[in-house]
DNA sequence: ATGGAAATGATAATCATTTCCATTTTTATG
DNA sequence: CATAAAAATGGAAATGATTATCATTTCCAT
């Protein structure tokens, strides 16, 4: 655990959710910081070593991260204008570990995004 | 629906299972095709976009393809040796459903997958 | 046969991610 | 404090999948 490390963690913390590598980078340099990208690829890649973070992957492949034990949520998103609002997804949770269980599946983790038109479009 | 749509569909017919971009081209090309990389990309593009093949995602972040079966379904798919199976999601139909009613939005669609370390790994 | 639309594929561009490597910073030790 | 070894850093180049461009070819209705 060293001082980029420890960055990274400040900034998942203040913008909760999740980032992808590159808009952490922004975020930082914006902010006066002046590490470089490849010390934000190494300091994410060695929080996920250590389950202090989870990758997941946005639709179009791109790697995004959140804190894990961040209680996560889902997204309902609008096809049409792009807004979205964050849900709950209790029945998700509950079905994930019944299925992995089922089928002998452990270390599991799931995706889950409803889309759709909203009603202002 | 083209010809070339057709025959990527034969060869995911043919191999079962998922397959990225890259490899479906090389099979092709093995086989003396002598068709384009982005002849496939976009075939498996319009696929996609007819729902006559599911597009998920390698832990790398790849994209890899599949013929999706005419019932809805999602996947529980192994993080290390890749084995995919497809399992029911009433519950998941049912939690869309209610959460797009609840935030006023139609024509609804989801996707969800789970995903984990599996038996024999 | 022909003209226009759709399909094709080589090439180049894009973009996230990794690799390389020289330099700086930290740490351990006398 | 001095200093050498180890760890961390960051810029530049490399990589690899995917997408955009565009000239050429194939289809097909007339």
């Amino acid at each position: 655990m060293n001082k980029s490390d420890l960055k990274l963690i400040a900034v998942l913390e203040r913008t909760g959710g999740f980032a992808s590598a590159q808009e952490l980078h922004q975020i930082l340099r914006r902010e006066g910081d002046g590490i470089g990208l490849t010390t934000v690829y190494r300091a994410l890649q060695s929080l996920v070593d250590d389950k202090i973070v989870d990758l997941l992957r946005r639709e179009d492949g791109e790697a995004i991260y959140r804190l894990c034990g961040d209680n996560h949520h889902h997204h309902l998103v609008c096809k049409s204008c792009g807004d979205t609002v964050e849900i709950e997804g209790g029945a998700i949770e509950k079905w994930a570990k019944t299925m992995a269980e089922e089928f002998g599946f452990r270390e599991v983790g799931h995706t889950a995004e409803i889309f759709g038109i909203c009603s202002k479009c």
